[in-house]
DNA sequence: AAACAGGAGCCGG
DNA sequence: CCGGCTCCTGTT
């Protein structure tokens, strides 16, 4: 991949397998949002990047060559090839091949630690437009504001800042049961070596992370996966499984079939190929009661 | 209109 | 293994 720093911003050329929209819909995470012009704005680590796909190129403005490499270079997972693993992923494999023709440019972010604790510990027995107003509205109350142009986005709240707080005071945000939740494993997060998670395998790491109040095997398994320290981890949730049943019937119907299914039959890829396969259903409706019904019922 | 069910699960008994 | 949990939304 080539790619070539300016002032104030950075341009990829001839991206392969990159496609903005695909990467930030596909369910992974909750905080970027699309300008009216089209481009895409998030903040992370506290730093502020707006993101343009301009045809074939992706430029990323408010950033330079140093930001780049230290942060967005990682955050979109750059030095992987897509490429490959889609190769290989598809190999004998027809559903999978058509999951990834569905989104061929979405990529797996790594996102920061702490951010998607939280988040993944407020999606449980949630839907997406409320988890994400949660997750703003504790930004917007805990982060440090950073202005960009017109906009003020937010830092995703330090964790001895949600430590310090009370269950009455996260009221405000409206997570219901799962104040508690957020507030505890705040509490317990400080004594997490997150770099030492990293250098761990999957099954040590999944067991740290259980450890943690509001964190059971789903959310653990989410936790692992989008901040990049189980990247064969394969969550399964209710839409998983309702789409594995349709998908791959052969895959069984409890959790851990399903699970065992996955690692025997993607390997280490099993993470970015949940993504393909939940993206693709989640858009097609497939596994859903209602197939289809999407446009009947918009008609009154 | 008011009641009801269900949602990216997890905890405690 | 099971009831309960906050809050919100869509349905009846």
């Amino acid at each position: 991949m080539e790619w070539h720093a300016e002032k104030e911003r950075v341009i990829l050329r001839n991206v392969a397998q990159f496609d903005l929209q695909q990467t930030f819909e596909c369910g992974q995470c909750f905080r970027w949002r699309r300008l009216e012009n089209g481009n895409w704005l998030g903040i992370v680590r506290g730093r502020v990047v707006e993101a343009e796909q301009a045809g074939r190129d992706i430029i990323f403005h408010n950033t330079e060559r140093s930001d780049f490499v230290r942060m967005w270079h990682e955050y979109f997972d750059l030095g992987r090839d897509y490429g490959a693993v889609q190769r290989e992923l598809s190999r004998n494999d027809p559903v999978m091949k058509e999951a990834i023709a569905f989104a061929p440019g979405l990529r797996l972010l790594k996102q920061e630690f702490f951010e998607i604790l939280i988040s993944f510990i407020i999606s449980q027995n949630n839907n997406i437009p409320r988890i994400k107003r949660i997750v703003e509205c504790l930004a917007q109350n805990y982060g440090r504001p950073v202005v960009y142009r017109e906009h003020v986005l937010y830092a995703f709240p330090e964790a001895d800042v949600l430590a310090a707080l009370s269950e009455e005071s996260l009221r405000c945000i409206r997570a219901g049961y799962r104040a508690r939740y957020i507030i505890r494993a705040s509490r317990q997060v400080h004594a997490l070596d997150v770099d030492a998670l990293g250098k761990m395998d999957s099954g040590s790491v999944r067991q740290a992370l259980l450890a943690l109040h509001g964190v059971g095997e789903k959310v653990a398994d989410c936790v692992g996966l989008y901040s990049g320290l189980m990247p064969d981890a394969f969550p399964v949730d209710r839409w998983v499984r309702r789409v594995m049943e349709t998908l791959y019937p052969e895959s069984g119907t409890t959790n851990e079939a399903i699970v065992a299914f996955a690692r025997r039959k993607f390997g280490p890829l099993a993470g970015i190929a949940q993504q393909y396969l939940f993206y693709f259903a989640r858009e097609n409706r497939i596994g859903m009661d209602n197939p289809g019904s999407e446009a009947a019922s918009s008609t009154d």
